[in-house]
DNA sequence: AAATGAATTTTGATTAGCCTAAAAATTCTC
DNA sequence: GAGAATTTTTAGGCTAATCAAAATTCATTT
C-alpha cells in the first residue's frame, strides 16, 4: 500500500515525461511537488527500492512497469472523478481538478470499474482528456491549437492545454466550453491576437496567450 | 485542517459517547482505534490543544461543540457515501462500509451538498442508519431489535445493530434486506432462537445473536 | 487508611516526510 | 580541458504519529 505522498510523487514523474522527456530530472520532479530537491532525492531513493521508479544517481528517473502502471491507474482515477463530478453533479469544469487531487487516493478497484460503468465508459474528461481504460490504453485525438489556424478556419473545443480555474473562468465568460464551435474571422498580425465567432454569437478578440490553450478539431477542408 | 488520523479520533470519541456514555475513558478510545492508551494520551492533548475535546487528565475525553460538529459531518458524509454506492454504483450493504471509510475524509462542503441532493437528500443509510443533515440533525425513527418481540408480531426490517461483512452477508443469503417483512411463527424458549416468517417464503430460524441484530418497525397493533 | 490492582500518563524510541546547509558531481563556457 | 555555474546528493535536524516499558494516579478492598 502506498501513502497519499508516494502515489503523488509517481504522478509527477508521470507527468513530466508525458511531456517529451524521457527521463524526471530531480529538479523537475522538485518543482511539481513543490518541494526540495533533497527531499526528491529521499523519495526517489525509498521508491526504487520498492521498484517502483528506475533511479540512477545524477541521471534521473524514470517509471518502473508497476510504477507507470499505478501512474496511469491514479489519472485514470482523477479523469473519472473529474467527469462524475461534471456530469452527475453539475460541477463546473474548473471546480473538478482540486477535488479529484483527493479522490485519486481513494483505493477501490471495484469502485473504480463501477464508477466507469456508471458514467457510460468516458474516453475524455471534462477538459478533454483522454481517460485511459482498465489496461490503461488510450487513444489521442488530431487536435490543433487555436493559433496554429488560420483566417477562415472552423474547428471545435475539443481541448484546453492549460487547466488553472481562472482561464477555465475566463472561458467560461465567453461562453466557450468543450463542444463550442470557432471560426476564425481574423488574425492580427501584430501581437497574434485572433478574432473569432464563438457559436453564433458575435466575434470576440482572443489573445494569443488564450489562442495557444484551446485545443480544436478542424471542421473545414482546406 | 485535521489529519486523516485525527478526525479518525473525533469519529471514535463521537461512537463511543453515542453508546450512553457521556465520557470516553483513554481505553475506550485506544480499544476503538486499534492503538495503544499512550497514543490515545498524546492525541487527545493534541485535539485539547485544539479546543475540538475537553481532556481531563485521568478523567477521560468529549467533544467539545466544534469537534462534535466535525464527527457529524464525519457520519454525515460516511453515510451518504455509503448511500450514493449502494443506490447508484450498485453495491451491496456490505460492501460500502470500508470504502467509505476513506470517502468520508474528502474535504469539500460542496461536494457533500451536492452529493446529497443528487441522492435526493436521504434519511437512511443502507444498514438503516440516519443519516444528519447539514446542521447535524436527525430523528430516530421508532424500532425494536427481533428478540423483544413476541409470537404472532409482525415487522418491517429497518436496521441492523451489526454491520459486519459476514453478518450482512447472511442476512443476504436469507433474503433478509432493508425493507423485508419478517412474522413471528415461533419462539424456542430453551436458547431464545425464533422461527419467522421472511416475506413470502417458507420459514426460517434465526438464533438470538441474529435477531438480536435486527432492528423492526413493528406492523401489527397489540 | 493502607494495600493492591487496574487505568492512565510519562518516558524514550522509531519511522515517514520534510527542511536547510554543505559537499559532491555534472554540465557549461571559454 | 580548466574553472565556473548548475544540479544533485549527503548530512543533520525537525515534526507527526506511533509503540513498549516504566512511573504515576485512581479505585477498591480489606
Ligand atoms: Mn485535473
Ligand atoms: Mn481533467
Ligand atoms: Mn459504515
Ligand atoms: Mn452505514
Amino acid at each position: 500500500m502506498l501513502s497519499f505522498t508516494e502515489e503523488n510523487y509517481l504522478k509527477a514523474i508521470y507527468k513530466i515525461y508525458e511531456k517529451e522527456k524521457d527521463v524526471a530530472s530531480t529538479n523537475a520532479i522538485a518543482e511539481r511537488m513543490s518541494t526540495t530537491a533533497a527531499s526528491v532525492t529521499d523519495m526517489m531513493k525509498k521508491l526504487a527500492a520498492k521498484n517502483l521508479v528506475i533511479y540512477e544517481k545524477y541521471k534521473g528517473t524514470r517509471l518502473s512497469p508497476t510504477g507507470h502502471q499505478i501512474a496511469t491507474t491514479l489519472i485514470r482515477k482523477h479523469r473519472l472523478w473529474e467527469t462524475f463530478l461534471v456530469e452527475k453533479l453539475d460541477f463546473s469544469w474548473e471546480e473538478v481538478h482540486i477535488i479529484a487531487e483527493q479522490l485519486e487516493h481513494i483505493d477501490s478497484d471495484k469502485l473504480i470499474e463501477r464508477l466507469d460503468d456508471y458514467l457510460d465508459r468516458p474516453k475524455y474528461d471534462p477538459h478533454g482528456d483522454p481517460i485511459p481504460n482498465a489496461e490503461g490504453k488510450y487513444t489521442l485525438r488530431e487536435q490543433i491549437a487555436l493559433n496554429q489556424l488560420y483566417k477562415g478556419d472552423k474547428g471545435v473545443l475539443i481541448g484546453v492545454k492549460n487547466h488553472d480555474d481562472q482561464f477555465l473562468s475566463y472561458l467560461n465568460d465567453l461562453k466557450i466550453g468543450l463542444g463550442t464551435k470557432l471560426e476564425i474571422i481574423d488574425k492580427v498580425m501584430y501581437d497574434k491576437s485572433i478574432k473569432v465567432k464563438i457559436d453564433d454569437q458575435g466575434p470576440v478578440l482572443l489573445t494569443e496567450k488564450v489562442s495557444r490553450n484551446l485545443f480544436l478539431k478542424k471542421t473545414n477542408q482546406n
